[in-house]
DNA sequence: AAATTTTTTGCAACCGGTTGCAATTTTTTT
DNA sequence: AAAAAAATTGCAACCGGTTGCAAAAAATTT
């Protein structure tokens, strides 16, 4: 069906390598033979096949990309800019969706059997062993969002989530709030327990009173308004913390209809920056996390890996910033 | 570096072939070849190369889907939707991100390098062209969310537009509401085309008076609040029909901020269900899609074509329905 | 113009599988 | 038990590229 090297060789009046080399960049091609060469594949339609290609190379141009979390609207960003800037570098994602099933043998099998080149785990509620299993098997690997640990054996990316969790209790106090509260995402994940204890130790210094502590059981809007629900039996809660800003505006609703005022009569603090945060029914302050930032540094890795294999392994931590919106008083200036 | 056919196969004591046999559905081997063969492939860890076996049959069990809509919430449905299922069938998503770049050429070639088994193009904003051109090339192609057409020659899957405009008036009418406007999506989408005929036709026969009519930039809050507060000018407006939820949430927005109550003062329907169209915030009436169903129909189809080239090309379309929340007034029973 | 160096070219083997075909083995039929 | 039919097996060619190597051609040096 498709045209293939041998044809244009034939067209072109020279041999099969000679094609071959006009294509490969770096090869020695003269000018004269070059020109003969492109003006046939022109003619026929030819372009390499690159699943000959990566037979014979053993490299495929497909990175993996695997992720756990496809209803965050968080997610959409990360799959538009890792798409787009693979795309720029001439890669491909090939998209794992591992909802639910969790055990990273059957996926670097499948990935490895794919032959990809290398694999960006982006999830933070997957044991940082899953992304070691790539590792392990000689697949480049980048954890994206993953934890920072001294003995890195893996490339992380991500944030600093408990200087995260220490700066949110930092910002209540600036504002005034005295009894706060959190509310977590899924307490498995291993960015929920960085940023509690990060919250948890800085309250403290701070000598905040942590009056409520409540976990989402995932990444939703109706999580959130249930956790919500629940630790609002406790009234005097002044300002509550979420681990995640979908969990938050349920939680803002919990706390509406039970109709108390935001922020005047308690306060929310979200993370990450979605774009319904600034809509005007929630109008959220929000801990944003630079996913742009993440995502570009990742792919840059993972490509980069791929060139060099045996490069060491490398932790990225990128700052995040408070977005200041309506759902947090300002900050005090009283003094204390 | 990975274990290949031959070394299992002189482990085994057999030949290759009776390997490739062993791990090739359909293939004949006795069960006690069979049983030299996986157990000498267990013990060396051996899994089959895609890639070869691709080059060997001309399969590569990668499905492309293209999409150029990576900011709107109701995608991640479709991704999460898509990878799943496909995977389920043992196929794989090859993702290409078509922002901006609307020309059908480089994205057939580029698919086609790669060999892709079939492709699905997942967008109503790009013209029916774009697909065909996949068609043309002989890559099996769905158009997922394309446009109805009597003469097709692709497989299309997705809703009758047409249809969903005209229940939109149908719905204004039950309501009880005359003055009412229309604010579309992009105008160049053909959803969009197809949902405003149908609206402007039924809405003539039920005698509603369309006082207004404007047309977002881009799938947007932002665009929808935009395109509302031009829109707004005319006082009149007593419901809006939205091309889109989220547009439609922006619109909400640039009535609220300027001081109109819904549904008392102005009423709103939106269009596809997406998650925050059930947010307390918005509580929002709206025409679902039935997404679930466009995507299995569409992995199905494609998964078909892959088996049977030759098919010829269906339309699937199905049913809207609507969802009543809190942005209309009741249905009217006074009469009239 | 001959000798040397550099560049270009084609040959042939290889990447890791699949598959048509003929030979062999096993099973069924008579 | 022999003949016929069916199932299994291995050989070898093939899928569509890449690449090391030696020969050939071109460019440079003497």
């Amino acid at each position: 069906m498709a045209v293939t090297l041998k044809e244009v060789a034939e067209r072109a009046g020279v041999s099969r390598s000679a094609v071959s080399r006009t294509f490969t960049d770096g090869a020695s091609v003269s000018a004269k033979t070059r020109e003969k060469v492109e003006k046939a594949a022109k003619a026929l339609g030819y372009k390499p096949s690159l699943i000959a290609r990566s037979l014979a190379t053993n490299r495929t141009k497909l990175i993996g990309l695997v992720a756990n979390n496809f209803q965050n609207p968080a997610f959409l960003d990360v799959f538009d800019l890792f798409t787009s800037e693979l795309q720029k570098r001439g890669f491909r994602p090939l998209l794992v969706n591992l909802s639910g099933d969790t055990s990273p043998k059957k996926f670097v099998e499948l990935l490895r059997q794919y032959s990809v080149d290398g694999v960006i785990v982006a999830t933070s509620t997957l044991p940082t062993s899953f992304a070691n299993a790539f590792q392990t098997a000689g697949i480049p690997v980048i954890h994206t969002f993953g934890k920072y640990q001294a003995n890195a054996n893996v490339h992380v990316v991500g944030i600093d989530n408990e200087h995260c969790g220490s700066m949110a209790a930092r910002t209540f106090k600036e504002r005034g709030y005295r009894k706060v509260a959190l509310l977590g995402g899924p307490e498995s994940a291993t960015s929920t327990k960085d940023r509690v204890v990060g919250f948890l130790r800085t309250a403290k210094e701070l000598e905040l009173d942590v009056v409520a502590k409540g976990f989402a059981e995932n990444y939703t809007y109706k999580a959130g308004r249930e956790a919500m629900s629940e630790l609002l039996a406790d009234a005097s809660i002044e300002a509550v913390f979420c681990g995640d800003d979908l969990i938050c505006m349920g939680a803002m609703d919990a706390v509406r209809a039970a109709g108390k005022k935001i922020p005047e009569e308690i306060g929310f603090l979200g993370f990450n920056d979605i774009a319904m945060a600034g809509w005007d029914a929630y109008s959220l302050t929000t801990i944003r996390q630079p996913i742009r930032d993440i995502i570009m540094s990742s792919v840059e890795l993972v490509v980069g890996m791929v060139e060099n294999p045996d490069r060491s392994p490398e932790i990225r931590l990128f700052p995040c910033t408070i977005v200041d919106r309506g759902s947090l008083k300002p900050v005090d200036r009283s003094g204390n």
